[in-house]
DNA sequence: TATCAATGTAAGTAAGTACTTACACATTAA
DNA sequence: TTAATGTGTAAGTACTTACTTACATTGATA
C-alpha cells in the first residue's frame, strides 16, 4: 500500500488497477467466481476493498475486466511465414512448442473462461469461440498452403487444424490444468516429437 | 415431496438420496461448488433442506458423494475384444463413437472434476487421473496388440493412445463443455471419420 | 395398536457476502 | 496556497449462507 504511494501519481491509478487484475485472475481461476471474495482479492493485492470497488464498481464488472484484459492474441500468427519456409516436421514442432508456450501464458484466462462458459454461456461463449476460431484458422491456413504446394494430401484443412490443435491443447489441459504433471508428468519434448510424427505419418505400418 | 411418500419406505431413503445427488451434480457443474447453494439443490430436488443435511451431513460431503457416485467406468473395455476382430478403420470409428457417447454421459461429472481439481487439487487430482489412466490403457493395449500383429508401425503406444484420446476428448470439450455446438456446431460423424483417417494415414502426401 | 424410520415445517444462529458512506491523509498540479 | 486526485480507515447495511434444533406427520411393520 505504501509501495503504491511512492509511484508517480499519473501511473498510480493504472498500477493499482493492474495489481487488482493480477490478483483477481489468480483467485477467480482457482476458487471460481463465487468462491473468490472481493475482500480476499483486495487483501492479496495490497489495497483496500473499497479501492477495488472504486476501480471496477462491482465484482461482476471486475470479472469482465479480467477476461478482456488478459485475452492477449498469441504471437503464433507471426510464426506462420517462417513455418512455410521450414521443413514440414520442423515447422510442426516449432508451431507446437509455440502453441504450448502460449497456452501456459494464458493458463489462468483459460481456466476462468472454462468456468464462466458454464455459469453464463450467453455472455462468454462467443468471446471464447471467436478466440478459438482465430487460433484454428492459423493452423488451417498453414495446411491449406502446404496442400497447394502438394506437400500434404487432400484432407479437410479445418478438421486437420482441429486434430493438430487437439493433440497439444489436450496435452496442456492434462498436464497444466488438470495437474497431471504433479501426478505423473510426461516429457514434453518427447511427446511433441511423437505427436508430430503421428500427425505426419499416421499409425499404419505398410506404407511406402 | 408427496411423490416420494408414495414410494415403498424401504426404497424411499435411496430414492431421496438419488434425487438429491441428481440435482446436486447438475447445479455443481453449472454454478460451481460455491455458486450452488444447499437451499437451491434441496428445492430443485423437491425435498426439505434439512433432509439434504440428514443424508449428507455437509455440503462438502455431498460433493464427495456426487463425485464418487457418478464416476462410472465406461463400457469401453468390453468393446476391446470386438474391436480386435474388426478392420482397423472400422474399429477406430467404433471406439471413437463409444468414447464420445461415454463422455456425453458423464459430462457433468467431468465438469465438476475440472473445477474441483483447481479448488482442492490434493483431494481430486489422484481420483481424476487414475480414471484417466484406466481409459488411456484401454486404447494403448489395443494399439500394442495391433503392433504385435504387424498392422501398425512402431510408435509409442501410450503416446498414440493420448493422441487418439486427445482428438475426441477435445472434440467433446469444445462442442459440449465449451458450448461450441450452440455457436457453430460441427458434424460429428464427418469429424470422427476424418479424425480417424488422419490418425491412420497421417497428413503427408507422398506415401505408397 | 404401538413403534419406528424417513420426511416435513418452522424458526433460528453465527458468519460471511457485495457494496456503501463518511472522513482523513498524502501527493501533485494550478 | 489551494484544489484535485487517488488512496486508506472504519463503520455499517441488507442479504445470503451452511447448518441446527425442536416438533409434527406419514406410512409400514411388529
Amino acid at each position: 500500500m505504501a509501495i503504491v504511494r511512492k509511484v508517480k501519481p499519473v501511473e498510480r491509478f493504472s498500477v493499482t488497477r493492474e495489481r487488482i487484475l493480477d490478483t483477481a485472475i489468480g483467485l477467480f481461476s482457482t476458487k471460481g467466481y463465487s468462491g473468490a471474495t472481493t475482500r480476499e482479492i483486495a487483501q492479496q493485492a495490497g489495497v483496500a476493498e473499497v479501492t477495488l470497488f472504486r476501480h471496477f464498481t462491482s465484482k461482476e464488472k471486475l470479472l469482465e475486466a479480467v477476461i478482456s484484459h488478459y485475452s492477449a492474441i498469441p504471437g503464433l500468427k507471426s510464426f506462420l511465414p517462417k513455418a512455410l519456409e521450414m521443413p514440414y516436421e520442423e515447422a510442426l514442432v516449432g508451431m507446437a512448442d509455440m502453441f504450448l508456450d502460449t497456452l501456459v501464458q494464458i493458463k489462468d484466462w483459460i481456466r476462468v473462461m472454462h468456468a464462466e462458459v458454464q455459469r453464463s454461456p450467453d455472455k462468454f461463449i462467443a468471446i471464447y469461440h471467436s478466440f478459438l476460431d482465430e487460433l484454428l484458422e492459423i493452423f488451417a491456413s498453414y495446411f491449406r498452403e502446404l496442400q497447394k504446394r502438394g506437400v500434404l494430401r487432400n484432407f479437410d484443412p479445418d478438421l486437420g487444424a482441429r486434430v493438430f490443435h487437439s493433440m497439444f491443447y489436450c496435452f496442456f489441459n492434462m498436464e497444466e490444468l488438470l495437474g497431471r504433471k504433479k501426478y505423473r508428468p510426461t516429457d514434453r519434448t518427447k511427446a511433441v516429437r511423437e505427436f508430430v510424427s503421428l500427425f505426419i505419418r499416421g499409425t499404419l505400418a505398410t506404407q511406402g
